[in-house]
RNA sequence: GCCCCUGUCGUCUAGCCCGGCCUAGGACAUCGCCCUUUCAAGGCGGCAACACGGGUUCGAAUCCCGUCGGGGGCGCCA
């Protein structure tokens, strides 16, 4: 437990997920909180590709992987794309490290061949299974002499290498989360750690890397608990001290089953592409099961390796809340300079079409006002397009109920007559010319605030709700004369169309 | 079925290890008010939880036992 403090070693960690499609917010997590632990130690955080399920992995997968990774701000010491001294980093590469000390375990007498069929196996879980025990390896090819079992396979007979496990006794680890455990011996038969493709178990594989990699620390899901005692039985019979381990509780949905695609957006790819920001998500995976001593929420990554503390991380599973990540978000989002919500928002009105591939420099400069005012409340930046077509869209024949109600009393037809009068003939308009003429109708009519704005905004929007009108105008009008993909009508312009379309 | 883990507001959690400071704190969500040229944002305030049952103790969210609920695992997947 305290190899943490006893040591001077440097402490090194790992993520070793399977390429096998985009990577998980689950086990985004987990890189997450070993990349935090391995920077805040002033450690080492190796990224390890484990490709032996060759049905699975792809070439491709392990690209998506590491472009995932380094989008949400993590770097790694030591990996395949990188290098290092304890390589090679991919699974597929290392087999020659698995041969060798399947071997050794072998000489030693601490493993065998076992020729059981599958099928066989199948049979004698599912009785296990009918009569209420848990179903564990019967070690039936335990016994089988060594020289007969190399005859067998130099005949060909398919055979797997399993390790020999006591039978009684019990396995204990100090989790660095969950405390102490322990497991019954007695539960845990021999597991098969090469298969008979020639191909490491999983058990075997992350042991002999994580050995060989010097690795002094394991923070991994907490689906890995009862894999756990097999690993240090592993290390045991290599004469290997296991690492410390700290098992990261699992990550649900909303009705409290594993997180997955039914729930919403799941991979990191997706939070990426809808515009969460990295930091963001970041800021709400770190709060998932970890929360910092002192009450500030709003963390920048720096912040979170400062503050982090693998100590405090609770144990009970925890549910992901859209609503909080987005939350997190808006207040990420607030937090960025000008230039850089512009930057990040210009893919998205491009993909639109609201905002060409060419963007002059004034469209640019227009954009960023834009981008300032409407960003406000803005879940993410995926979200913004809806968002500008107030600016963009005009189209008073489809005034929704609650529109044609402000713009149907009495009082509103009285402003709105006025407004028109006062403005026929003008060439020019601005936020200026529309404060003077409301400032005369409130003096002539005595009509002011909600009664005399809410008119007026359903007049140049031609929608009950939007911007104040003193952002609205000046944006529309400089707006107006830029040329964008799609026009944006200046105000004497939708004056006169509402003009005509409800008969004023 | 068996094994392991876990159980504080709807959600994420603080507090638990070292019982009294807990009338259980914060954040998201929600509701209300304020601000206001609507909405939002922002400010202020409200609602809201120690799963249940037994112990131990002067005193338990905190310690012990049991029950129930939830999750994970039980692969020649990782």
């Amino acid at each position: 437990m305290d190899k943490l403090n006893q040591t001077a070693e440097i402490i090194r960690v790992r993520f070793a997920p399977s390429p096998t499609g985009y990577i998980h917010v689950g086990n985004a997590r987990t890189a997450l909180f070993n990349w935090l632990f391995a920077r805040q130690k002033g450690g080492v955080f190796v990224l390890r590709v484990e490709d032996t399920d060759i049905e699975r992995s792809r070439e491709e997968y392990e690209r998506n992987l590491i472009q995932d990774l380094r989008w949400l701000g993590l770097d790694w010491d030591e990996g395949p794309d990188v290098g290092g001294n304890y390589g090679p980093y991919r699974q597929s590469e290392r087999l020659e490290l698995y041969h060798k000390y399947a071997k050794q375990l072998l000489d030693e007498g601490k493993a065998y061949y076992c020729f059981c069929s599958p099928e066989e196996l199948e049979k004698e879980r599912e009785a296990a299974l009918a009569e209420g025990r848990m179903p564990v390896y019967s070690g039936k090819c335990r016994n089988i002499p060594r020289k007969e079992a190399e005859k067998r396979r130099a005949a060909g007979e398919p055979a797997a290498i399993r390790l020999k496990v006591p039978d009684e006794g019990i396995v204990e680890f100090d989790d660095l989360v969950r405390g102490h455990v322990e497991f019954d011996l007695k539960l845990i038969g021999d597991p098969i750690i090469v298969r008979s493709n020639g191909m490491p178990a999983y058990n075997y594989a992350v042991v002999i890397d994580d050995a060989l990699m010097n690795i002094t620390h394991v923070v991994r899901g907490e689906d890995h608990v009862s894999n756990t005692p097999r690993q240090i039985l592993l290390y045991r019979a290599l004469g290997w001290q296991p690492p410390v381990f700290a098992h990261l509780s699992m990550v649900m949905g909303k009705d409290n089953t594993r997180l997955s695609k039914r729930h919403g957006a799941t991979s990191v790819d997706q939070f990426r592409r809808e515009g969460i920001l990295a930091e963001a998500l970041c800021n709400y995976l770190a709060f998932l099961g970890w929360s910092p001593p002192e009450g500030h929420e709003v963390l920048r990554l720096e912040e979170l390796v400062r503050l982090f503390d693998l100590s405090r991380v609770s144990r009970s599973a925890a549910i992901f809340d859209y609503e909080k990540l987005h939350w997190l978000n808006r207040q990420h989002i607030k937090m960025l300079p000008a230039e850089k919500k512009l930057e990040l928002a210009l893919p998205y009105l491009q993909e639109t079409g609201l905002v060409g591939t060419e963007v002059t420099p004034a469209q640019m400069d227009w954009l960023k006002k834009a981008i300032e005012i409407l960003i406000e409340g803005v879940d993410k930046f995926s979200e913004l397009p809806q968002k500008f077509s107030l600016l963009f869209d005009f189209e008073p024949e489809k005034l929704d109920e609650e529109a044609r109600e402000i713009i149907g009393s009495e009082l509103a037809k009285k402003v709105l007559a006025a407004f028109i009068q006062k403005t026929a003939g003008l060439q020019e308009f601005n936020y200026e010319i529309f404060a003077r003429i409301t400032g005369e109708i409130k003096k002539e009519t005595g009509v002011k605030g909600k009664d005399l704005y809410h008119p007026l905004r359903v007049a140049l929007t031609a929608r009950a709700s939007g911007l104040e009108l003193d952002k609205f105008i000046p944006l529309v009008e400089e707006g107006a004369r830029l040329n964008f993909p799609k026009s944006i009508l200046s105000c004497l312009v939708r004056l006169n169309r509402i003009k005509t379309s409800l008969n004023l």
